[in-house]
DNA sequence: GTGTTTGTTATCAA
DNA sequence: CTTGATAACAAACA
């Protein structure tokens, strides 16, 4: 489930390696997961090549160089959707010591692949075609990026009297409040159930409950969780990889997702997992109040 | 066959 | 109009 520190990490090795570099030619295997008529997409996209890659929350946003009527390729990775490149020579260009996952491209899931004419290959796989790319013309970029996506962690615009305010009002809870990218972007199920942990507050609180210190603390370790996140290149779950096909190493840092029947690893209690807001919520019954 | 996984949107209710 | 809660979707696996 690729959130905020997973997609980041794409973005950050991506534009190294493909920036710059023109587009030859592009396969797509499966009509769905391009939401651009496939003659379009080539015509603007052969010849073409990516000047830089956004940003926002959970959506990637590829700047077009030659930009006419459309600006930016969006992609969006939904939940299981990778992003791989491989040089012409099929060797991992990265110098970081992750363990490989040694994911192979082609496969059954992939569905576009970005020919460069230096030889390297970009693909877009998506085991469940939740995912999607699209072309989008800069004006529709913003417009996207203004109506769908609250404050951004990480950056100047995060600021806590904006983070108390979403709060304040909000008969919600806490942990649907920190899902809906409308009002803060980035957050999925993963980091949602870890913020809540570090900040000590049981993520089915109602969200105008918290105190100032409460929401001061939460507004801080929605932060701090993500940055460690990026530091550790992500965490693989079940089907996230970097650009290399790489795992992240997030996961033994973890404190409450996926750690279910295990001990806290602060107080010893045994973590629990219950559904709520429909998805699954781990929380630890001693140190969450 | 059943339950489970989650990012996002659709839908309905208030 | 906004807010909130829930279902639905997709595909594979245990």
């Amino acid at each position: 489930m690729p959130e905020l520190p997973e997609v980041e990490t794409i973005r950050r090795d991506l534009e190294k390696k493909i920036s710059t570099k023109k587009i030859k030619d592009i396969k797509i295997l499966a009509t769905k997961s391009v939401h651009n008529k496939s003659a379009e997409f080539l015509k603007v996209l052969v010849g073409n090549n990516f000047s830089h890659i956004e940003r926002r929350g959970k959506l990637l946003m590829f700047a077009l160089d030659k930009s006419g009527k459309y600006g930016y390729m969006l992609v969006h990775l939904k939940m299981t959707g990778q992003l791989i490149y491989r040089n012409k020579d099929r060797v991992l260009a990265g110098g970081h010591s992750q363990t490989a996952m040694n994911t192979n491209v082609p496969n059954k899931f992939t569905r576009v692949i970005f020919n460069f004419s230096d030889g390297g290959q970009l693909f877009f796989n998506d085991l469940r075609r939740f995912g999607y790319i699209k072309l989008v013309s800069t004006k529709e970029k913003e417009k996207i990026v203004k109506n769908n996506f609250g404050i951004e962690p990480l950056t100047s615009d995060y600021i806590f009297e904006d983070f108390a305010k979403l709060f304040q009002k909000r008969q919600t809870n806490v942990k649907a409040l920190l899902l809906n990218q409308k009002l803060i972007s980035g957050i999925g199920n993963i980091y949602a159930d870890e913020a809540c942990f570090e900040a000590k507050i049981l993520p089915m609180r109602k969200a105008s409950d918290l105190s100032q210190a409460e929401l001061k603390k939460l507004f801080e370790m929605v932060a701090q969780v993500l940055k460690v996140s990026i530091e550790n290149r992500g965490t693989t779950f079940n089907n996230y990889v970097d650009s290399d096909g790489r795992t992240g190493s997030h996961i033994n840092f973890l404190k409450v997702y996926g750690r279910d029947g295990e001990k806290c690893k602060k107080c010893k209690s045994i973590i629990l997992k219950i559904k709520h807001a429909g998805r699954g919520t781990h929380y630890c019954p001693n140190c969450q109040k």
